[in-house]
RNA sequence: GGAGAGGUGGCUGAGCGGUUGAAAGCGCCGGUCUCGAAAACCGGUUUGGCGUUUACGUCAACGAGGGUUCGAAUCCCUCCCUCUCCGCCA
């Protein structure tokens, strides 16, 4: 959420600024509803002031005409004072309706553009491997190796919901202890396992509520939504809670399933593994200080970065254009492995740094030492990494010509020692 | 899921319709004392909005949201959460 304080300081120039972002913003109807808001609540908060005042003398009243007089009196200021709320109401109604929709503006170092294309290559790690042979894809891959079965997900849930069995799933979870492990014993990740379901509040903190709300599974009955992220219920634990600076930064890393509903279109080459309605995904988030949080930013990506570069595969560094980032985002950057069989490269993690957006939604503050006043701090996430979407890397960028695939070294002490999966009919 | 009890400031815990934004104790911060520390004593110690701005004024908040009332932490309704007992269960 942005800060309307600074919004009405300088309305124009917060529209430019969030403009770059979303060309078609008008904070017009904001401005006008604010100053409406304040005229009409201090109004309101004088007659209140009124009504106080002279309750606090009925209550000390002994004379019953006196006592008669003020109670008649101060029984119309109150039905004023309910016109006044209801007014108020009405009024803050319209007027957050429209400021939970405007995105966080995006950073100054950001490339402004309207097309996702003009995104800025920061880093490039190892060549595009080469093969002298026939290349398979991961679907082909991963099917005749007998590690996913995407037909039977789709009967057990739905189309998108994949399988992953025997090796498939040994290697999935040989990636997530690979990335959680070294995430928490040598880059300084506390580790949690998260809720999955979360109510509207933490959705709501995140940024995915309300104006991402069909792009997540809800449970109705019982008001919780399945997280799209593990974003979510990190971002969430401090909320409506002040830290003391010398607890910050506060990292954490968890492992969760996320579910997308991924409404909308899908290009046809994104099968298998590449787009689906649930995935697995390691996420890292940071608690810091505001002066901080863009050298925190650099320090998450090259954590990402290290992780991809562990498993060998080649891959590159976008930092994302303006209209391209997350609305909660004012700065991110995307790591992209190379997927050879497709010949593109894909995301396997997003980081970003949500600066106060974040902590405004959830009231999470921080006292700097020393002083009396609270302050928002500043939140990261990024994804250590998008197991479902290395996955597909993986397999084809170790393919081998006899159709096995080579485990990356990183992955072979949670795979038991195993170097390689092999078709069933060589075993 | 059923029955009961309860949710108050950093913590413990009073208040149950009228100078209570909230007693008291603990903790914490500052001061006196001390070579220093402890103890003792004195003072301070929630957060947010609006307006002026070191000071200050005012509104709001006692789980959340509604309601009753001139006036609500206190009464009523709905929801959430915690605890105890029973049931169920990995």
């Amino acid at each position: 959420m942005i800060d309307i304080k600074k919004l009405r300081e300088n309305p124009k120039d917060f529209e430019a600024r969030l403009r770059k972002k979303d060309p078609s913003i008008s904070l017009d109807a904001i401005v006008a509803l604010d100053e409406q808001l304040r005229v009409k609540a201090a109004e309101a908060d004088a007659l209140k002031n009124k009504r106080n005042v002279v309750s606090k003398e009925i209550g000390i009243l002994k004379d019953a005409n006196e006592r008669s007089i003020k109670i008649a009196e101060m029984k119309s200021v109150s039905d004023e004072i309910q016109a006044y709320d209801d007014q108020i109401r009405a009024i803050e109604k319209d007027l957050y309706e429209l400021v939970y929709q405007l995105p966080n503006p995006p950073h100054e170092s950001v490339p402004v553009s309207e097309d996702e294309n003009d995104k800025v290559i920061v880093r490039t790690h190892k060549e595009k491997p080469v093969f002298d042979f026939e290349l398979k894809n991961h679907v082909e891959l991963g099917v005749s190796l007998g590690m996913f079965d995407f037909e039977r997900g789709a009967k057990i849930s739905q189309s998108m919901f994949p399988l992953y069995i025997n090796e498939g799933a040994r290697l999935e979870w040989a990636l997530i202890n690979f990335l959680m492990n070294t995430l928490s014993r040598e880059k300084g990740f506390t580790l949690v396992i998260p809720p999955y379901l979360v109510n509207p509040t933490t959705a709501f903190t995140s940024g995915n509520l309300p104006k991402f709300e069909n792009q997540l599974y809800k449970c109705k009955e019982d008001e919780l939504y399945l997280i799209p992220t593990a974003e979510v219920p990190l971002g969430s634990i401090y909320r409506d809670e002040i830290i003391e600076e010398e607890d910050l930064p506060i990292y954490y890393c968890a492992y969760s399933a996320c579910f997308r509903r991924e409404a909308g279109a899908h290009g046809r080459e994104e099968r298998g593994l590449i787009r689906v309605h649930q995935f697995n995904k390691v996420e890292m988030f940071k608690y810091v200080k505001p002066e901080t949080s863009f050298d925190e930013l650099e320090h998450l990506v090259a954590t990402a970065e290290d992780l991809v570069t562990r498993l060998g595969l080649h891959f590159r560094t976008a930092l994302l254009v303006t209209t391209d980032i997350a609305q909660q985002s004012a700065k991110t950057y995307d790591i992209e492995c190379w997927l050879p069989a497709q010949g593109s490269y894909y995301e396997v993690s997003s980081c970003s740094n949500c600066v106060d957006f974040q902590a405004r939604r959830g009231q999470i503050r921080y006292r700097p030492t020393g002083t009396k006043k609270t302050q928002l701090l500043h939140t990261l996430n990024g994804s250590g990494l998008a197991t479902s979407r290395l996955m597909v890397s993986i397999l084809e960028t170790y393919q081998q010509p006899d159709g096995s695939v080579v485990i990356p070294e990183a992955l072979r002490e949670y795979m038991g020692g195993q170097e390689r999966i092999v078709p069933k009919n060589k075993k």
